[in-house]
DNA sequence: GCTCTGCATTGATTTATATCAAGGGGTCAT
DNA sequence: ATGACCCCTTGATATAAATCAATGCAGAGC
């Protein structure tokens, strides 16, 4: 299932067994997931240092390993699975603000406690850095940070799209854009169909609807010809054009 | 109505001015409205490099300045008034995804497009950067970087609690969250009354609601005896404590 | 084999908020 | 002054989506 054959890296393997605890941080998948610029800013002189902090992390599926609130100790790399991010209100109202796949960052916010809840949706791998360790390793390798202030402002973008969502779109426009941008994050397979890891529920957590609502729009977009919905998870988009003026209100 | 007595840096003014527009861009104001790191890492050997960057712009009420999906040619700093930061659908619905003031960056967006617009919610002065410029100052001062990683992060919290907001509560609630922020912000003058800069209709598309919901929740507000509307703009919040329970859907 | 449990689908009904509509009180230009 | 315009408020009605409710299906454990 990890598909080592994807790493741009792969002429050169760098696997590193952690002394400690016995695991393999794959500083590899770690960069090149998103070819970005800390690649090329990591040394094999620095990959010592980088070791040294990070340690590997198996999380299975529906582990909540950031708890909102709590002090924020650690900084985490997605390597692979997906997790959902999400917060939630005292009588148990939850909304999830983002899905994080490979390659992206977890923990960045300033304070001292996480800002959000994180639940791996899929068995998730990542790499577990002390932040102690992390604003250490943000001085030596300040390449690091401008990565860093790339993803956080991707983010934004991402987050200014789900406001207009949440707070403009109606429910066939919001599952439309949903599944769109599912289909852009690369989780299509070759005949255009989609692997959703997350569940109905969370879904409607994500687009701010409610389970029956999700299931009921996917049902009418099934019998519009917009696209096919498989046993489990699997969706086909079949008019992706289609999805694409209704997930912009256009009609 | 410029506050010049809350500027920390007082004691040494540096008011430059810009030979070529004949402006005077504040680096004062524009580091110290919130104490930051970028202002300990500017020295005094620096300015002159910023001062060549930057130019001093002052934008009337209602003008946009940031057009969603034009080229991103300018990076913003707010010094003072308040900025909306909008996106928009096709057929002209709007949500505004927040309000900056003074002390704010714009225009972070990594693509060369801006992902979102900004218009001038009352008169707005602000330092503009060509992003190139930005660049460069950027590698020169890593510091600033920082500074900006620490913004994007405080903001993207911000964007997970509006997602919260708007994906999960109620009108009563949202209102009742922008009330407790706005007063939060320091908008909030001795006796509790809160000056709000926008409209009814800014204040809906903020939280994802129509005007008439926004003035009706408002009017029920004070029939509760939580706030005071005054004339204009000026709010009164009477009971900070029923405010926060009801923002947190403890009722 | 069975039962239990969680997830998904579909139907009937309710409700919070949007939409439509009217009127009041500013401000600004003529 | 006068009218035009904008913003706000309030009322009546419509509607999208939530809620309540029933059923089916699939995997896990016994």
């Amino acid at each position: 299932m990890p598909d080592t054959s994807s790493c741009q890296f792969e002429q050169r393997p760098r696997r590193l067994v952690m002394g400690a605890v016995g695991l393999q941080p794959d500083f590899c998948k770690m960069c090149n997931v998103r070819p970005s610029s800390v690649c090329s800013a990591i040394e094999d002189a620095d990959i010592a240092r980088l070791s040294e902090a990070a340690v590997e992390t198996i999380v299975p599926p529906g582990r909540c390993f950031i708890e909102e609130g709590e002090p924020a100790t650690d900084f985490f790399n997605v390597t692979s699975g997906t997790v959902k991010l999400f917060k939630a209100l005292p009588d148990g109202r939850r909304q999830i603000t983002g899905f994080a796949g490979p390659g992206h960052f977890l923990g960045l916010a300033v304070s001292d406690r996480y800002a959000f809840g994180a639940e791996a949706v899929d068995t998730v791998r990542l790499c577990r850095f002390s932040r102690e360790r992390m604003r250490g390793l943000l001085d030596d390798f300040p390449r690091m940070e401008r990565r860093l202030l790339e993803e956080a402002s991707n983010e934004l973008v991402a987050a200014q799209n789900q406001m207009l969502l949440l707070g403009r779109k109606t429910a066939r426009e919001r599952v439309a854009s949903f599944l769109l941008d599912q289909a852009n994050h690369g989780e299509l397979n070759a005949a255009g169909q989609l692997h959703l890891p997350m569940t109905r529920g969370d879904i409607a957590d994500y687009l701010g609807l409610t389970i029956e609502t999700v299931s009921r729009t996917l049902s009418w977009m099934r019998a519009q010809g917009m696209i096919d919905v498989g046993k489990g998870y699997a969706i086909t988009l079949l008019s992706q054009e289609r999805l694409e003026s209704l997930a912009e209100g256009e009609d």
